[in-house]
DNA sequence: AGACTTTCTTAAGGTACCTTAAGATTTAAG
DNA sequence: CTTAAATCTTAAGGTACCTTAAGAAAGTCT
């Protein structure tokens, strides 16, 4: 039995909500595949991001660089994880970020006027994205929190039990641009939480 | 001419979207009108918060608690703005957080189940919301990118500039707290900048 | 007006985290 | 297998911001 994107992404709906037969190939015809290479840019700043995607196989990270062209990385996505600068999706602004993959990744794309059809057509499909809004909006005032009131430490303690998959694929240097530090004092950290 | 609490919250909404006669009045009648004392708080760590509440008059700040007893201030209100915790409200799990005002306020308020029903009533406000939705999402990513890449005399001075009618009415401790900076350090930047 | 409470400032000493620079290690590419 | 590229570590010196403590200033209540 050979594992088909289109149907895990079925699947990953299906944990939150249920569709039926017929809603099931209507999705599936409103999502296109994309493959990206490893470090392939899918958004640059200057864009308007059209498309919510989800990650079939791959790792990707959502980052900003600031004036000084520091890096600061607001998010990983894998597996079943939706990647998205949001704030550009939901405004039709020009985004200010990257995404970019981090590995080789597949990646099923829809178009945002093709998922306002797939609200219309299917209502379970609008509660679900309505869902992963508010996840996102809740995981993004947890990092705000983090980040005011726990020390670097903490937090990467914090990120590695929560993450554990995603810290064992991306470089160190990665996890302390998300992390708000540098990687040498990521570095000094772990050496001194190893003993 | 007397001004009207409804009157304004009408006149706010329809900055946005525009509402037809039937539909002011449907609006009017949803919303419950509510005073608050100085210091009052009006949402508590464990409460599920099921309102949405537009400041009519006043000033409100929500913030939340650390293990050391730390306020950490997340937002304020003042006139025109809609405070909550967000995250509550739309998860409808215990808040973590403390809604509280500042001065003597008073508040529109409308219980989630209401809303909803206006909602299927006049889609109008539905989007509304959807559109607020998306803005304290976009604000809160903003906080986010300012506080993993800006100093806090960079924080404080966009602050200023951005919300000088707040910085103007609440206390300096309380923008240290939104800040992420002690009081001491506050007050030490601007006898620095003042300079 | 006087007393209490809240808010703001000053100062000294400390810590978390940064910068720079270089070398060590791992991974990728031919 | 070899070399280059990417990543991780170490170390020294610096800076942003914190802690504690105390006093000054402003606001509030009777």
């Amino acid at each position: 039995m050979i594992e088909n994107p289109k149907d895990v992404l079925i699947l990953h709906f299906q944990e939150t909500i249920s569709l039926k037969e017929n809603e099931i190939s209507l999705v599936k015809n409103h999502f296109k595949i994309k493959e990206l290479k490893k470090k392939e840019i899918l958004i640059f700043p200057g864009d308007v991001s059209n498309h919510m995607q989800f990650i079939y196989k791959g790792c990707l990270r959502n980052y900003y660089m600031d004036q000084e062209a520091k890096e600061h990385i607001l998010q990983f996505g894998i597996e079943n994880w939706w990647v998205n600068d949001l704030y550009s999706y939901l405004t039709k602004t020009p985004s200010k970020q990257f995404v970019q993959a981090i590995e080789k990744s597949i990646i099923l794309q829809i178009h945002r006027d093709s998922l306002n059809e797939l609200f219309d057509q299917i209502p379970a499909i609008e509660r679900f994205f309505r869902l992963k809004f508010e996840k996102a909006y809740v995981s993004l005032q947890d990092r705000t929190i983090n980040t005011l009131s726990k020390t670097a430490e903490e937090r990467y303690l914090e990120f590695r039990s929560q993450y554990r998959d995603i810290e064992q694929r991306v470089p160190q240097y990665m996890i302390a641009s998300y992390l708000g530090i540098t990687p040498e004092f990521l570095s000094a950290m772990r050496k001194k939480i190893a003993k």
